[in-house]
RNA sequence: GGGCGAAUGGCGGAAUUGGUAGACGCGCUAGACUCAAAAUCUGGUUCCCGCGAGGGAGUGAGGGUUCGAUUCCCUCUUCGCCCACCA
């Protein structure tokens, strides 16, 4: 061989690693330290493998090989996400089954996973649409059904028109489908659900114990949306002109509303009811009824997007009135769609002196304004509604009071006459977990002849997927399982009943597979409790995507399954790499519309091989930022691999050749191993692939020894893993992680700087002992010519030296 | 509107606890090899002044702390991401 052939090189080794199953993970209760490595594994789809799948996979192959260097016992599984829309549609327009499709997208990616050489236990390898898998799934349905996590709920729904199903709110983005972008409208369905809501403050409260980045803490504590408050009852009158009602007469209507702010209920002038509040129709008084109506089914018929576009307040006067319980004042109820049913009551007291959106509505729709808080004096604020803090004013007995104060003890008052509680509310919603959909894990139930439901028995289980002909779901909002009529039936204690035939949400595939990789064939259970207790938690998971959804959704069935006695951990990723995207040398997002997608297994076949492309992808920049492909920098990788390969097979007379012994070659040779190591243990990839840039770029000039060689072999092989091989082989060693040793860290003479007044005035060769001898660094420092120079004469008043820096500071 | 983050040469980026700003790579440039080109190798490359030694300026803008600030503090500008009528 007389020059660096990667394609070459690396079919051999993957072939090597095939046939000896080099990667596969070590036994469990193995005594070697043990990782798991995950990255969040794909949607294979059928374009393939593209160049954000390699940095997202290639980050933690290098993690896995660094770690199995170092002599512990690895995990790195691999897996598919299989379910979801993109084979279903693909389905209905060529009426290839996504099964298939399926299939021959995983073969696929595992083909292209292998061509890039990943350390992947291929044992392990799991599907989440195998039925072996999805019974599993189904499974964890049942435990948090039979737990009464998992429930059905009449209610609006986001509902996409072009796909025909309801949507999470994490789906929805900007009132618009996340797949295919359309305006999704409200629909009233009955939809299951898991209780998320049941975990939202140990969700909140445990971020703390993991190590992920502060960003994604951040959009999960946002997300999950803690307030703390109060809940107060209005009683209600039903008319102005009748006399007030008794607020302890248990017929009257109640409208419980949720507030953040109890401090202002002396200034709350009226109630506003969401249209959709089930009090509405009571409460409307018949010289309203008509308007009252007509709003509301416009509110309803609205898209989202247009309730949340238009800002400008609308609202009816529903005729009715309540007693506010602070002042014993009548004050108007009112709906409008500012107000949401989904959080809180769906009912709030509408403070217009101290809250904006209140003091909007109050000046359209002429309501009075009260003051109630006093803004302090100085202070800045120019709105008309003051919502910072102060003084109560016009507030009965608390008169005087802080508002900070105010708030408990306005709330304990209410309390005591039995009409308020403090309150802890959440933005985060419920998990929706039903869709009418074809390809997806079916739920696990089914309906008597009174509706009623009925798990599937574990026994029975998977309730497997029906083959059908017609892959469309049907425009009455029920999933193309409807349309197997066999299958649909099913008899549980003798008793004959239809299937439910809406299939969960994706993300309930992904939310245990982390704890599947443990024991992937079991099939007497969906882990294995001694295998899980092993290998669980994941030390290092990698993904780009998925902050708040599948992140969240995975704490919570940890949480869940540990309270049930299946886990021993309630926290299932230690730590988190979130790694950015790339985009196309323009900058824009890569996309098959614009025509600027970069395969990777183009740029391997072209001739640059895995390896450079797995070390450029390091090299590209630092992983958590976005980076832009560029289609030349990459030959700057390629001749960097090209350099180890000649250093090693077809050296050259080094131009200033030094001894094997000299210090100055171990000090290049300990400082890269020192560099590169700790580099790694920070994740700092880009900068490890330079460190073993500059290694070789000395080497060039000094020759490289064959301890030089062993040492750029094995440093370089997480990053370049066949061309390290090859090297290793060559030299006839193995892989393990060098080591360095701080005594050959300095070569013999030292680069000293000395500043005048913090300004660098000179450059001097010191003996690495002179730092610790401050006066004869100082003596030193002063002989220097330029030195002198700027010092003019004047004395040295003082003379710094800090500890570790290589550097004289002279103040004059 | 709220929250979070970022800003360094022609470009991507480096500088781990405040201590030599610009590592490494791209690009550009000069040279070696070659009939020539590619490949490869060697040198140069923040800007300004200077033949040079060297000097001055410099990390989005302005101020502050410090012997010393890309790093810490304050004010501002621009950009990015997330959430967005959440009471």
């Amino acid at each position: 061989m007389d020059r660096y052939d990667p394609l070459k090189i690396e079919s051999k080794w993957q072939k090597i690693w095939a046939d000896t199953e080099a990667f596969k993970a070590g036994p469990v209760g193995d005594p070697r330290p043990k990782k798991f490595v995950a990255e969040m594994f794909p949607y294979p789809s059928g374009a393939g493998l593209h160049v954000g799948h390699v940095r997202n996979f290639t980050i933690v192959d290098v993690l896995a090989r660094f770690y199995a260097q170092q002599g512990m016992n690895v995990l790195r599984p691999f897996g598919y996400d299989t379910f979801g829309l993109p084979a279903e549609n693909y389905a209905i327009k060529t009426g290839i089954s996504p099964q298939s499709a399926t299939t021959t997208n995983i073969q696929n990616f595992r083909k292209q996973a292998q061509k890039l050489g990943y350390a992947i236990d291929w044992s392990r390898e799991i599907n989440t649409s195998d039925p072996e898998y999805y019974r599993w799934t189904q499974w964890c349905f049942l435990q948090l059904y039979k737990a009464g996590l998992a429930y059905q709920k009449e209610s609006y729904q986001w509902w996409c028109p072009v796909d025909q199903t309801v949507l999470a709110n994490e789906q929805v983005e900007n009132g618009h489908c996340w797949r295919c972008g359309a305006e999704v409208e409200k629909k009233k369905m009955k939809q299951w659900f898991f209780k998320i809501t049941d975990y939202a403050d140990e969700l909140l409260a445990s971020l703390d114990e993991v190590e992920w980045p502060e960003k994604i803490k951040t959009m999960q504590k946002n997300w999950i949306g803690r307030s703390e408050g109060a809940e107060i009852d209005f009683r209600v009158q039903v008319a102005a002109d009748e006399p007030a009602a008794n607020p302890s007469d248990p017929s009257a209507p109640l409208i419980t509303v949720f507030t953040t702010r109890p401090d202002t209920i002396f200034g709350a002038t009226f109630l506003v009811l969401a249209p959709e509040h089930p009090l509405v129709a009571q409460l409307t008084t018949p010289g309203t009824r008509a308007k009252v109506d007509q709003y509301r089914e416009a509110a309803l018929k609205k898209s989202e997007i247009e309730r949340q576009e238009n800002k400008t307040k609308t609202g009816v006067f529903t005729g009715s009135y309540a007693i506010n319980p602070a002042t014993g004042e009548p004050i108007p109820i009112w709906v409008a769609d500012y107000v949401l049913m989904g959080y809180g009551t769906g009912a709030i007291m509408a403070v217009p002196g101290h809250d904006e959106r209140d003091f909007e509505f109050a000046e359209k729709f002429d309501l009075p304004i009260k003051q109630v808080i006093e803004k302090p004096e100085g202070s800045d604020d120019t709105d008309r509604y003051y919502h910072g803090e102060g003084e109560l004013v016009n507030s009965g007995q608390f008169n005087g009071t802080r508002s900070e104060d105010a708030r408990e003890q306005i709330v304990a008052w209410l309390n005591a006459q039995g009409v308020g509680r403090s309150k802890v509310t959440y933005r985060m919603r419920d998990w929706l977990i039903s869709r009418q959909r074809y390809w997806g894990c079916p739920i696990p139930v089914a309906y008597d002849k009174n509706g009623q439901v009925h798990p599937i028995p574990e026994d029975q289980l998977p309730v497997l997927i029906p083959e059908v002909d017609d892959y469309q779901p049907d425009h009455t909002g029920r999933s193309a399982l409807a349309k197997a009529k066999d299958w649909l039936k099913v008899t549980i204690d003798g008793e004959e009943m239809t299937r439910e035939t809406d299939t969960l949400d994706g993300y309930a595939c992904s939310s245990w597979y982390l704890w599947r990789y443990a024991s992937p064939h079991d099939r007497s259970a969906a882990w294995d409790p001694e295998a899980v207790k092993y290998w669980s938690p994941l030390d290092v998971y990698v993904g780009g995507d998925h902050a708040v959804a599948h992140l969240l959704y995975i704490r919570f069935w940890c949480k869940f399954f540990a309270d049930q006695g299946y886990l021993p951990f309630r926290e299932p990723i230690k730590k988190l790499l979130y790694n950015g995207y790339i985009n196309a040398p323009d900058g824009k997002k890569m996309s098959k519309s614009k025509g600027n997608v970069i395969d990777p297994l183009e740029v391997i076949d072209s001739g640059y091989g895995a390896d450079t492309l797995r070390t450029y992808e390091m090299f590209i920049g630092p992983y958590d930022q976005d980076a832009a492909w560029d289609t030349k920098a990459i030959g700057g990788v390629y001749r960097f691999l090209n350099r180890c390969w000649t250093l090693c097979f077809n050296p050259a007379e080094p131009a200033q050749p030094l001894a094997a012994d000299d210090p100055a070659r171990l000090a290049a040779r300990h400082q890269t191993i020192k560099k590169v190591t700790t580099d790694l243990h920070r994740n700092s990839f880009n900068t490890a692939v330079a460190a073993l840039m500059e290694y070789v770029n000395q080497l060039y000039k000094t020759g490289a020894e064959t301890d030089d060689l062993v040492a750029l072999a094995r440093l370089l092989k997480p990053f370049a893993p066949h061309l390290a091989s090859e090297m290793l082989e060559q030299l006839e060693t193995d892989d393990t992680w060098p080591t360095w040793e701080e005594q050959y860290l300095e070569a013999q003479l030292v680069e000293v700087v000395v500043q005048v007044n913090g300004k660098l005035r000179a450059k001097l060769q010191a003996s690495p002992e002179l730092l610790d001898q401050p006066d004869e660094l100082r003596a030193l420092a002063l002989a220097d010519p330029n030195v002198q120079r700027f010092l003019a004469d004047r004395p040295v008043e003082k003379v710094i030296i800090p500890r570790g820096a290589k550097l004289v500071n002279l103040v004059v």
